[in-house]
DNA sequence: GCTTGCTCCTCTAGTCGCTAGAGGAATTAG
DNA sequence: CTAATTCCTCTAGCGACTAGAGGAGCAAGC
């Protein structure tokens, strides 16, 4: 069995060395064996396992939800209604955030569209911002 | 001059009482003048203040910003670029994120698409997060 | 005057997912 | 054998709060 050190692991994952005993701290890698001189070593399992963490996180699934990921897939026969469940629950989360922020985004282009370049005075943006009155959104 | 308690500004405002002591600790508002018994008390210009804030941060700017904005509306009189600047290169953070999330939006929906509710087995959302290559990004 | 209950005070720690740095030990290359 | 590199643990920091402990002040009802 060829076992490779944190650092190998680190750059075939493509992620940080802090990162991997975070996540390990985490419990989302196992504890990994150590050498006599108390250093961790890790298997191509610990490589496979880590590319997995890595793209859920690359993907926006935290932490938690990674957890239950992996726990789900090492039981390779239950139906995967729990898997699609979690990636549901994320994706109507990413388009919250992103309804969120496209109201933002009008809000601050109404802004800048009013905003006629004089003085502070009468800058728009700032009137805006003291005044809740006089702005687009009502979501409070 | 009638002057109100933390609790009576946190109505005012519609900020809780703990973020407005944090945001006195951080300088957005300054340190209020205390009573005999050393409790914070407020003034109108303190409710103008802090929904100045208030409204700053649920249009997403940072404590940074605001703390800049906060400075140059107290200076009328020069022009208002450098307040441009600051919506801009917020604008422009908004637009960035809403990128990014509607890159990730397209990846989850096309998970979500290629799962045929069978088994973990042979479930895609669970493929494509092993491994790497079966994905839609490239960026990285 | 006294108690009850609310508001307020300070201080610390926790959230999320890392990242950075200190200070030291182990390994590897030359 | 030494120097460079990698690794170890531990602590603290980011942003913008939020929660809670433990205690003091204050207003209203009896």
């Amino acid at each position: 069995m060829k076992t490779i050190a944190i650092g190998e692991l680190s750059r075939q994952a493509s992620v940080k060395v802090p990162t991997i005993r975070f996540y390990e701290e985490r419990g989302l890698l196992p504890r990994a064996s150590r050498t006599e001189g108390n250093r961790r070593t890790y298997g191509a399992a610990d490589v496979r396992r880590l590319r997995f963490i890595r793209h859920a996180r690359e993907l926006g699934f935290e932490i938690e939800d990674i957890r239950a990921l992996l726990d789900l897939a090492e039981q390779p026969e239950r139906p995967c209604g729990e898997v699609d469940a979690i990636a549901r629950r994320h994706l109507a989360d990413i388009d919250d955030r992103i309804a969120r922020l496209t109201g933002l985004r009008a809000e601050i282009r109404s802004m800048l569209d009013q905003c006629s370049q004089g003085r502070i005075r009468e800058c728009r943006i700032v009137e805006v911002l003291a005044d809740h009155g006089e702005c687009l959104h009502e979501e409070h």
